[in-house]
RNA sequence: GUGGGCUUAGUUCAGUUUGGUUAGAACGCCAGAUUGUGGCUCUGGAGGUCACCGGUUCAAGUCCGGUAGUCCACCCCA
C-alpha cells in the first residue's frame, strides 16, 4: 500500500546536493567567527516558556511554538495555556543566549564572544524566504559597552559576504536616534508607532506613511515636524549633519548620533572599503524590542529578498533574568536566505564539494586486497574514495560516478595487477592512463 | 491573522474553456543493443484511486462545497 508522506508545513528536507552547498556557507561563517575569536556554544531546542515569553513583543509571543506538557490527559478542554504548556521551541538564539549568560555567569570571563549556529522555529505562515524552521548563525559580544564591538561586527559582515561573493549594503541606525526623534516631536510614547510607519516609507511612499501616522494618533503638527526625517536623503554625512541640528538639546538623540558617528568614523578611517557598504537609514527600525543602541540590517544588492543578516545592541536583556548592567551586541546571519540569494545569483558554481574524489571499480573479490590497500593509501593522502560495493556491469559503475559527480575512477583488473599499476580515468575528459599508484595520487592532487 | 493562485506519473507540465469509451508528453528510472569502459543513439518496459472528503449528474480529472498541502501578497519577520 502506498502511503502519502510529507514534512510539516514550513519545514524542509535537505538533500545531499543542498547540504553540500549549505555546509559551504556554514564553513565560511564559522571560519570567520573563529578568526575573530568567537567560541561556539549550543543551547537546547526547548526553553521554558517563561524564558521566551514577552521578549519579542506581542507579535512574537503569538509566533512561538509551544510544547504540550508531558503526562497530560488526551482530552484537553477549557484549559489555560499555562496549564498545558510550560515549554516552547526557541524563537531566536539571542534570548536563549542571554539566559545562558545569566545561568553560567560564574564560569564566564567577560567580555564573552560566542557564536551559535542552530535552528529556530516560528509559527509564521510560510512564504518566499520565510520558513517555520530555519537556521540562524549568531555572533554576540556580551559584557562590553565598547562601540569597537559594533565596528568589529560590521567588519565580519564585510569579510563573510565578500568571501561568499554577495554584494551587500549594511543599513545602520540607532534606537536612541529613533527615540530622540520621537521626543523631538513630543510623542515619546509613540516611538513604536512611528518606527513601524516610517519603516514602510520605501514601500508605500510618503503620503501613505503620513496617513498611517495620523491613524496611529499623531497630530498634523507632529507629522509636519517629522516630515524632514521621512524625506531625508543624501550621503551619510549629509544625513547626520541634518540630525545634529534636528536633535539638538535632546540628550538621548544626541547620544545615539554620537554612537553612530563613532562607528562610521572609525570604519571610514581604518577600513574605507567596509565603510562604503554602510548606509545610515533613519527608517530602519527592527521589530525585536530588546534593542537599545545600534541596529543594523544587511540587504543583498542584487536580489529582492528580506534582510539576510541583522542585529544590534541590547543593554539590558540579561536584566530581565536578574543580571543587570551587562550590555550585549550581536548579529544573526540568516543561512537559509543567504542560500536562496546564492542560488539565484548562481554563486555555488564550482565551489561545492563532491561525495568523493575517486570511485574504485569492483571487478570481484579477487581484487579486493589491492582495492582496499590502494584506497587506504588515497585516504592517507587526503583523497576521498568510494569502493563500489557490488560486482555489476561497468556501465552501471561508471553511471554511478557520473551521477555523483565523482571526478576520477580507478580500475584494477588482471592487467593492472600483473603490471603493478592502476588505470586512472578522468571522468570529465574521458582520458585514461595506466599509472603507478604514486603517479595516480599526484595526478588526482594536481586536478 | 487577512486575501488570492495552484495541486494530474519520480520531476516539469499538457488535458479542465464546452462533463462523454482506454488520462498524454518530455525528462528521469529499469532492461537490452554493448560480459574491461560512462555521457550520444536506437529498441523495449515499469510507473497515475487526476491531493483528500463530500455534493450535482445517466456520466466528473473537468462543475460546486469543504479539508489539507503549496506558492504569492498583506501583516510581521531571518
Amino acid at each position: 500500500m502506498k502511503v502519502k508522506v510529507s514534512v510539516p508545513k514550513g519545514t524542509r528536507d535537505f538533500t545531499p546536493e543542498v547540504m553540500l552547498k549549505r555546509k559551504y556557507i556554514f564553513n565560511i561563517l564559522e571560519k570567520n567567527f573563529r578568526l575573530f575569536g568567537y567560541v561556539p556554544i549550543e543551547t537546547p531546542a526547548l526553553e521554558n516558556l517563561s524564558t521566551l515569553l514577552g521578549k519579542y513583543g506581542e507579535e512574537g509571543d503569538k509566533l512561538l511554538f509551544k510544547i504540550l506538557n508531558s503526562g497530560l490527559d488526551t482530552k484537553i478542554e477549557n484549559k489555560e495555556i499555562k496549564d498545558i504548556s510550560n515549554k516552547g521551541l526557541r524563537y531566536d538564539l539571542t534570548v536563549p543566549f542571554a539566559r545562558y549568560v545569566v545561568q553560567h555567569r560564574n564560569e564566564i570571563t567577560f567580555p564573552f564572544k560566542r557564536y551559535q549556529i542552530q535552528s529556530v522555529w516560528r509559527a509564521d505562515k510560510p512564504q518566499k524566504g520565510r520558513y517555520r524552521e530555519f537556521y540562524q548563525c549568531d555572533i554576540d559580544v556580551i559584557g562590553s559597552n565598547s562601540l569597537l564591538n559594533e565596528v568589529e561586527l560590521i567588519l565580519i559582515i564585510s569579510h563573510v559576504f565578500s568571501e561568499l561573493g554577495i554584494n551587500v549594503t549594511v543599513k545602520l541606525n540607532n534606537r536612541k536616534i529613533l527615540a530622540g526623534i520621537a521626543q523631538r516631536i513630543n510623542a515619546p510614547e509613540k516611538l513604536t508607532d512611528i518606527t513601524i510607519a516610517i519603516d514602510k516609507i520605501e514601500k508605500i511612499g510618503l503620503e501613505k506613511v503620513k496617513n498611517e501616522l495620523l491613524q496611529r494618533g499623531l497630530s498634523k503638527h507632529q507629522i509636519d515636524e517629522l516630515e524632514p526625517v521621512l524625506t531625508l536623503e543624501g550621503s551619510n554625512l549629509e544625513k547626520t549633519a541634518f540630525l545634529k541640528t534636528y536633535l539638538e538639546g535632546i540628550a538621548e538623540g544626541e547620544k545615539g548620533l554620537e554612537e553612530l558617528l563613532f562607528v562610521m568614523d572609525t570604519l571610514r578611517e581604518t577600513f574605507p572599503a567596509v565603510y562604503n557598504l554602510i548606509e545610515f537609514d533613519t527608517s530602519l527600525a527592527r521589530g525585536l524590542n530588546y534593542y537599545t543602541g545600534a541596529i543594523l540590517e544587511v540587504k543583498a544588492n542584487d536580489v529582492a529578498i528580506g534582510s539576510i543578516c541583522g542585529g544590534g545592541r541590547y543593554d539590558n536583556l540579561t536584566g530581565i533574568f536578574g543580571m543587570d548592567n551587562v550590555s550585549g551586541v550581536g548579529i544573526s546571519f540568516g543561512a537559509d536566505r543567504i542560500y536562496d540569494v546564492m542560488e539565484q545569483l548562481d554563486l555555488f558554481n564550482g565551489v561545492t564539494d563532491v561525495p568523493a574524489k575517486v570511485l574504485f571499480i569492483n571487478f570481484g573479490n579477487e581484487y579486493l586486497t589491492y582495492i582496499y590497500e590502494y584506497s587506504e593509501t588515497l585516504r592517507e593522502n587526503g583523497i576521498s574514495s568510494i569502493i563500489y560495493p557490488d560486482k555489476v556491469k561497468l556501465k552501471k559503475q561508471f553511471d554511478y560516478a557520473n551521477k555523483n559527480k565523482i571526478p576520477f575512477v580507478i580500475i584494477i583488473g588482471e592487467n593492472e595487477v600483473n603490471n603493478s599499476t592502476v588505470a586512472l580515468k578522468n571522468m570529465q575528459t574521458g582520458e585514461q592512463q595506466e599509472l603507478t599508484l604514486l603517479q595516480a595520487i599526484e595526478t588526482i592532487k594536481n586536478n
